[in-house]
DNA sequence: CAACGTTCGTGATAGCCTCTAACTAAATTT
DNA sequence: AAATTTAGTTAGAGGCTATCACGAACGTTG
């Protein structure tokens, strides 16, 4: 992640200790949520005064928005990787109907579930003040240019169903889509994809399932199914 | 809300400042976020130094506590009159397809809306530490039962569809329904209902939408009548 | 009416936090 | 070897939550 491997020792000592802060950052956050990061515990943590750490990061501000990227970065890997895998299981023909938005569904979900905290950092309840940097919203859409692919891969099922008013908006409206060559009835699709999978894997992530005694995990696919099944 | 008509002038007035009190809070709230809320801040504004504040608030999680039950009420208070009045409208004949499930999905569009943070409040990101105390969720089961009632008025459309995966598991763990006698298919269609709305809700409150250029109002109304007519 | 107990608001204080400023020590460059 | 850049320190301003001890207002009761 932190190229360790040229420029000046001061450099990669500069680099190095960067890191080691996101460390700290993460388990803290992982524990305490985001909101309660600390820049003061994690110096403390690291053996040094407070405002060390500022040598390293202007303000929190900067740390969290360098998690944040690191976030999506990893979000956008994970789903990157799981549709090439499925790219070449099937080799292009799809036994399984959807396979792609199947396999990059289940990915989003086992990536939320590896550290919860991690993904509502990225989809949570942002701080009103803050808005991100040019290059993360880049890394963001990249990840919906996958679910494009995906979704173009394996066209929606029903063939011949009339453009819903949604659609007709979205032919009109489709500029978000970074010239992906989309038909709307994708575009619908890929947009349902990410709010499905959000609403269910935020309730589920945010505590509001538990004690229902009902499995997540099959509201999930129930909802990803019905997408690809429409 | 607060019961000043009856009760010594004592309470009456502790209840009189107690509302002023939230009233600030939703302002600070509403603007800064419920993360930054201050109650030094509320206390200056009052005119009053800091630690008079805790005269009526034990500390900071019980006035968010609060307001969170207030938000809770608001909330199934407008579901529960938008729910009343679609039944009356159509008394009792569903004119519309699954009109009260789309009328109970546009009133909780047009509430969080109204304010976003007061929604934020209820389900977005949770502190990690934190608990709701049992009042509030038998609130929140209120509107449960209200999307149960709304669901079973009018059946899903599809007749004799085979009992997916999701709904066999629900007739065994179907007891949050709070001895709702709704079918597993209704139990599956208010689950879903809950996600997808909040699903799109929250990225458009969030603001992930924003720059993307389509109407977030389309596609909620999408999802609603995707799950309506399944 | 007067005495009493309760309640309200105050300032002082402890202990967190973010972040700035001034200064020292170490490392790198010239 | 000297000059410069960088890393760390302590001190401190200003914010926050929350507790404590005290005086002042209030309502109740003898």
């Amino acid at each position: 992640m932190a190229d360790t491997g040229t420029a000046t020792p001061r450099e990669r000592y500069r680099a190095q200790v960067r890191a080691e802060i996101k460390e700290h950052a993460w388990r803290q956050i992982a524990t305490t949520g985001a909101s309660a990061l600390s820049l003061n515990a994690i110096a403390k943590q690291m053996g040094m005064s407070g405002p060390a750490l500022y040598r390293y990061y202007a303000n929190r501000d900067e740390l969290i928005t360098e998690l944040i990227r690191d976030a999506y970065r990893s979000l956008a890997d994970t789903l990157r990787t799981a549709a090439e895998e499925a790219a070449g299981k099937n080799g292009g023909t799809s036994s399984e109907e959807g396979g792609g938005l199947a396999v990059l569904a289940h990915a989003v979900r086992s990536w939320a579930l590896r550290d919860p905290q991690r993904y509502l950092l990225i989809y949570g309840t942002p701080v009103p003040g803050y808005h991100a940097p040019d290059d993360i919203t880049a890394i963001s859409s990249q990840i919906m240019t996958l679910l494009l692919d995906a979704g173009s891969a394996t066209p929606p099922e029903q063939p011949e169903q009339p453009a819903s008013l949604l659609e007709r908006h979205l032919a009109d409206h489709g500029d978000w889509a970074a010239g992906h060559p989309a038909p709307p009835a994708v575009l619908h699709q890929a947009l349902s994809f990410w709010t499905r999978v959000h609403g269910v894997l935020s309730l589920e992530l945010a505590g509001h399932f538990t004690g229902m005694g009902f499995d997540p995990a099959l509201l999930f696919a129930a909802e990803v199914d019905d997408l690809l099944a429409r």
